[in-house]
DNA sequence: TGCTATAATCGTCAATAGACGATAAATGAT
DNA sequence: ATCATTTATCGTCTATTGACGATTATAGCA
């Protein structure tokens, strides 16, 4: 895994690594496909406000992880294509061939 | 996702986002199954001082990545058993039945 | 042209993170 | 008992994070 790869996990990581981020992602996944997913929407399922939901949203956008999309006032926030599965992969990449037989023989 | 597996899996996520983190992880990783894992050699193959290490080290251990072995004056760090996968189940888990199809169609 | 709705950005604040050197604690060797 | 080695912890410092309310910007409507 070379540098560039370990930013970009790094970072996918760090924004997945908040309660709240965390619980935005969920809201997108759990979201029927024909329906909005607007701002408003995931500031009213969440207890923080419009400004630092907005926040949450740049950080996972700028992360990666998600995209807006202009539609009138408003902004539909959506997964980015294949998201999961370029997490997925640079996990498994991290992971590489490891198995138990690393671990440290436990006495203690 | 109840509450306390978000927590959890946020706290890992947290953990792994950071590059030095991650490469505490992959140094375990990588490592030969009959070959210590000391601290010192984890100091030496990294750009940072003993004590910022040190600190990286009780992170991943109190998220769960990583687990000490006391041998003698030193101490042994090695993966938790089983972490990957408990790391990656939460991640399935997050991403549920998840499909491209809950993606906005993107006309910008 | 205003007016409303929506979301991003700004400014602020307290808390946390990440780094360091210095010190402390624990073990093993002399 | 002293000393060297190894690692954890302490204290400090700066930068970043996460939260908020207030403001700004943009789009659609009256």
């Amino acid at each position: 895994m070379d540098n560039r790869k370990k930013e970009e996990f790094a970072e996918l990581s760090k924004a997945l690594g908040h309660p709240n981020r965390l619980e935005i992602i969920k809201i997108l996944v759990k979201l029927p496909s024909d329906s909005q997913c607007m701002v408003g929407n995931i500031v009213d399922k969440l207890p923080i406000s419009q400004s630092t939901v907005s926040q949450h949203l740049k950080i996972l956008k700028e992360a990666g992880w998600i995209e807006g999309k202009i539609d009138g006032p408003s902004v539909c926030y959506c997964l980015r294509e294949g998201v999961f599965n370029q997490f997925t992969k640079l996990l498994q990449e991290l992971q590489g061939n490891y198995s138990d037989i690393n671990l440290c023989k436990r006495k203690n």
